[in-house]
DNA sequence: TGTTTTTATGAACAGTGTTCATTTTATTTG
DNA sequence: CAAATAAAATGAACACTGTTCATAAAAACA
């Protein structure tokens, strides 16, 4: 039956319509501010079409997720051909920053939104992407250690005490928490921090 | 007269009592399910009663806002009467990631959320309570200089650094992004990477 | 007591996510 | 090709949300 497959198909491009509406709409208008009505107008379908397609709002919103973590694994790749793992590491803290403050909202999706993590049941296959790149910075640690960097020191460790430093400044800068200090120590004090833990890990 | 004197105490108190019941809400249920009509059942007045006393939802919740960070200044203020200033930059840190870990509702309030900001037009004084926060930590930095750390380091960048970082784990927890570590890994993740971060500065 | 000011309310508005009976469209069968 | 069946799309409705505003109750003043 070829039918069946084609049915099948449209299904396909028909989710993807949503999630591309619902993207457009996400990095656009905000995520607070994106409606199942305002994605249904976009596609110029009815808002009960989209649960045919979709469970709920958070299997929507889960699927950006994906989306957009494989935007960020594309400012990964880049470091890829840096020599020095060290330098390496540097860059991809870098990148991480960069992707950050260039899609806030994706940001949001991948590290900060609870909802589509609480309801999903939370089956071990989601967080898939997020493994990837820890992975990736897990790996280049490791490199690290086998020039000596981290001696003695557990990767995971290593590797949780990077993210959780960059994400720190990221979400710091990204829920306005920088607007305490006056406007001209903002991004010295974000910048100055990045550098300074730069300068430490570098001596690790 | 002493009518109006009463009237302004009476306004005071309703308010409390608002605020009161808002933060019990915001604490069993969580602030997503936090309605104003719900607010307003548990008090036994009408919702438009709190409207009365509140310009909105979010200068309500910015009402909890200062309140949290009393809270938070309570733990610092714990670390008065250690007498080395490294061990009271570490306790610092420590009681932070706890009360963060004990109030996620009032944490998040705090750190997190963006709404009470973005809205009350962001007047300065918004700030205050979060700048006398970093303010203590600041001085504790500089108690660690006078006894040689941090040489030749900006206090400002320091403490944004140190900021950042418990603030970053902290966020990873309470944004369930350890869930895409097994179980068993989750925790020592986390106390693993804190304890590299105290070893670390603790050489700085 | 009558008047004025303050305080509280219920109804309504416009919005949200979501469900479901009904209708439209597409496919398969006689 | 026409009728029966299966699939897809919809509009109306439900139960919420924050918020406003004319009206009603209460308190203060004259």
């Amino acid at each position: 039956m070829g039918v069946s497959d084609r049915k099948e198909r449209e299904k396909q491009e028909m989710r993807t319509k949503i999630l591309d509406a619902a993207r457009e709409l996400f990095l656009t208008v905000g995520f607070e501010k994106t409606s199942i009505r305002s994605i249904a107008e976009l596609i110029e379908y009815s808002p009960s079409t989209i649960y045919l397609y979709f469970k709920d709002k958070d299997e929507l919103l889960f699927a950006l997720h994906t989306v957009a973590f494989e935007g960020l694994l594309q400012h990964f790749l880049q470091v890829a051909d840096i020599p020095k793992p060290m330098d390496k590491l540097v860059k991809l803290g870098e990148e991480y920053l960069e992707f950050a403050f260039e899609n806030p909202e994706l940001y949001e999706l991948m590290f900060l939104m609870l909802a589509p993590i609480d309801s999903l049941s939370c089956g071990q296959e989601v967080w898939h992407d997020g493994r990837l790149l820890i992975g990736v910075l897990e790996g280049i640690i490791q490199e690290c250690q086998k020039e000596g960097h981290f001696a003695g020191m557990d990767e995971k460790e290593v590797s949780m005490l990077m993210w959780s430093q960059v994400h720190g400044l990221a979400t710091i800068h990204l829920r306005r928490r920088t607007f305490m200090f006056e406007e001209k120590d903002r991004l010295p004090r974000l910048q100055g921090a990045m550098r300074l833990f730069i300068e430490t890990i570098k001596t690790m």
